[in-house]
DNA sequence: GGCCGCAAAGTTTTT
DNA sequence: CTTTGCGGCC
């Protein structure tokens, strides 16, 4: 008998109806603070203490922090431990379901996965192998990716998106296809899957193999956060996995929301849900538990301007009141820095606490001058954009010493790794992976593999250089290793002097790799190591943080990356117009996303908000002067359409 | 072929 | 401020 331990009084009326309603297709939309996701987290507390077993359920969110969170909210709500809830976001769900079945599509379980900049380095190579030397105008690897990866996210045929998104490479179209034939085939026989493959493949499960995930994708319940940004492959997934289970599906999200239409994001997946579905009971949540009536103000009056949404207008659920959203111009990009980090430092004195702070902005690029005064002033912070810990080159070096010896099929690891070889260039590698390639075992190859590959002197190098990688790989394949073993390893090898060599500030990378070693010590393998820490994309280093205290830290972040996050003062900075509606925002579309981008800042405030901008619009600050005087920042469009709820109106004097 | 050094051009937002 | 391209040298 359990005890029932989840106390459903901390919700209100509409909250408790979706928590506790049948089970069926639901959908949730409504504004920003409303509680979608308490209200999906209890839902989850509620069926599990219902009898629906965790492990057999399916929790689908944007971030893998969402997901832990969410997971361990919805853990301690229900009394004892049930088990643990089957959740995560669509890529590592994907990335688990193909580990497990992927040999129904010919896949092995060993796969290894690439970011973005493995993509373009075997987008490279492959042009340069198929095409040999190009004109001056062909699109570059970068370019291709972005091409190949928009048609997967948005279904559209490659030549419909070369069209509308670059007319001028139009002319190159056969030479784009070619790329692509040969780049899908080189990635697949590398054993090799991209973010958008992982998606694609457990596509291809579900619609090809409708037998089998009968049971393999049965879930007792399915609910997914975040809807508003899904794409067109994940709303099918969402469909087909929905016909699995006869519909126990409850999907939330929020429209106004809808801020990643670059990564293919649909908000017509919710707005279009109740089309694509039969039986499908709608839920509204109106009373928003997170803002003060001056926060929501402006929120409401900069919202009602998109033409495409779904109107909802945000109502204070309490009568507490705070001042009105600040707005503040000041000289330039310095002046803003120090006026901000001052005003930090002030509050902090005044008792609020840094974790209840967070700096918002367009693009990671705008933190700079901040984080130069921050650490100025000594005030703790935590960054949550720019290169993430295994984006670093220090990291993708040692982890590719890792994926080849899991995944030996992987060239574009092995490319990497044999780049570093001294004497060993693009003609040489390309010549030993081909032979690489062709053998099951590394040790097959022998000690003395190369030597009739390559010149006297660079097998001098190399042999030394091989015979490092055969032993890490016999220390791989003894009973007890572990990964960390083998990241020890490898910093005891020539990749050492390397790094000394090509870094520059090499012991901080050092200790990041320490720091790789260490977290690579909770996972169970060096397989499920490699597998499950790449999706993470966590943003932990020795860059991150600064400051000495070790507890609590100011949080700056990119608009995009804090998405479902609150806090009690907030400061936007650089919120001026060419930051939100700069020259890539042309269509009407493209206004709309960003006022979203804008609301979903707005909406993140609890009670204090201020914006900050420059006037002088130089974004490298006073030391170039090459821009110097040369342009005025007007405010953000967006604010002006909210003039009325700021704290002191502008006046039209002031719009330069 | 490999590699060093210098000049030039390119930059949203993320799983 | 960092990736990319190219000329010249080993
Ligand atoms: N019934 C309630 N009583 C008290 N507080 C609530 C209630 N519902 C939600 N809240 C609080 O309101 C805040 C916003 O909730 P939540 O993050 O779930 O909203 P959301 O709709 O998911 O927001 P967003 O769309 O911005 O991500 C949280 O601090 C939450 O604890």
């Amino acid at each position: 008998m359990i005890l029932v331990k989840l106390n459903l009084s901390s919700l209100n009326d509409d909250q408790l109806k979706v928590v506790t309603a049948e089970k069926g297709k639901h959908l949730v939309l409504a504004g920003a603070g409303t509680g979608k996701t308490r209200t999906l987290t209890y839902r989850t507390a509620y069926l599990i203490e219902k009898g629906m077993s965790p492990e057999n359920m399916l929790l689908l969110t944007f971030t893998n922090k969402a997901a832990r969170n969410m997971m361990f909210q919805a853990s301690s709500l229900i009394s004892g431990n049930r088990g643990r809830i089957n959740g995560g976001t669509f890529h590592s769900i994907a990335n688990r379901y193909l580990r497990t079945h992927g040999k129904l599509i010919g896949l092995d379980n060993n796969f290894s996965i690439i970011d973005s900049e493995d993509q373009r380095d075997l987008v490279k190579a492959t042009v340069a192998e198929t095409l040999g030397k190009l004109d001056h105008y062909f699109p570059t690897p970068r370019v291709l990716i972005e091409m190949f990866s928009n048609s997967i996210n948005k279904n559209q045929d490659l030549e419909d998106v070369v069209v509308q998104n670059s007319p001028q490479s139009f002319e190159y179209m056969k030479e784009i296809f070619d790329v692509y034939a040969a780049y899908t085939k080189r990635k697949w026989n590398a054993n090799c899957l991209d973010y958008d493959d992982l998606l694609i493949c457990w596509h291809r499960l579900l619609a090809d193999f409708s037998e089998e995930s009968k049971e393999l994708f049965f879930h007792e319940d399915i609910l997914v956060d975040e809807f508003q940004d899904t794409n067109k492959i994940q709303g099918e997934i969402v469909d087909l996995l929905a016909n699995v289970n006869g519909g126990k599906l409850t999907v939330v999200g929020d429209d106004c929301q809808s801020i990643f239409a670059f990564r293919g994001a649909v908000y017509e997946n919710i707005l279009e849900f109740k089309d694509r579905h039969e039986d499908v009971k709608i839920h509204y949540l109106k009373r928003n538990y997170r803002s003060t009536s001056q926060v929501l103000n402006l929120a409401n009056d900069i919202i009602k301007n998109n033409k495409k949404q779904f109107y909802k207008e945000l109502v204070p659920a309490s009568k507490s009141v705070g001042p009105r959203p600040r707005i503040m111009p000041l000289p330039n990009v310095n002046a803003e820095a120090t006026w901000v980090a001052k005003k930090i430092a002030e509050r902090f004195q005044d008792g609020f606490r840094l974790s209840e702070m967070a700096v918002l902005y367009r693009n990671h690029s705008h933190s700079a001058f901040l984080q130069a005064e921050l650490v100025k002033r000594n005030i703790p912070y935590q960054i949550r954009s720019g290169v993430r810990f295994l984006e670093q080159a220090h990291i993708k070096d040692v982890v590719a010493h890792l994926k080849i010896l899991i995944n030996s099929k992987d060239e574009i690891a092995w490319t990497r790794v044999i780049g570093m070889c001294p004497g060993i260039g693009a003609v040489r590698s390309r010549k030993l992976i081909k032979e690489i390639l062709k053998s099951k075992n590394i040790a097959d190859l022998g000690q003395d593999f190369g030597k009739d590959l390559l010149p006297e002197k660079a097998y001098r190098n190399w042999v030394i250089f091989f015979n490092e990688i055969l032993s890490l790989s016999s220390l791989n394949h003894q009973e007890h290793s572990t990964a960390k073993d083998l990241i020890v390893k490898i910093m005891e090898s020539s990749y050492s002097d390397y790094l000394q060599v090509k870094y520059k500030n090499a012991s901080n990378r050092e200790d990041d790799i320490n720091q790789l070693a260490q977290l690579s010590d909770s996972y169970k393998s060096l397989k499920s190591f490699i597998s499950d820490f790449v999706l993470l994309g966590e943003m932990f280093g020795s860059d991150v943080v600064a400051g000495t205290d070790k507890g609590e830290r100011l949080i700056l972040s990119t608009i995009h990356q804090s998405k479902g996050l609150e806090w009690d003062m907030i400061w936007i900075i650089r919120a001026c117009d060419s930051s939100f509606c700069g020259p890539r925002t042309v269509s009407n579309d493209d206004i709309e996303e960003e006022r979203r981008v804008f609301y979903v800042a707005v909406t993140r405030a609890k009670r204090f908000l201020t914006f900050t901008y420059p006037i002088i619009a130089n974004e490298w600050g006073g030391a170039n002067t090459k821009f110097q005087g040369s342009d005025m920042n007007k405010p953000c469009r967006f604010l002006l359409e909210g003039n009325d709820s700021l704290d002191k109106p502008f006046r039209s004097s002031f719009i330069y």
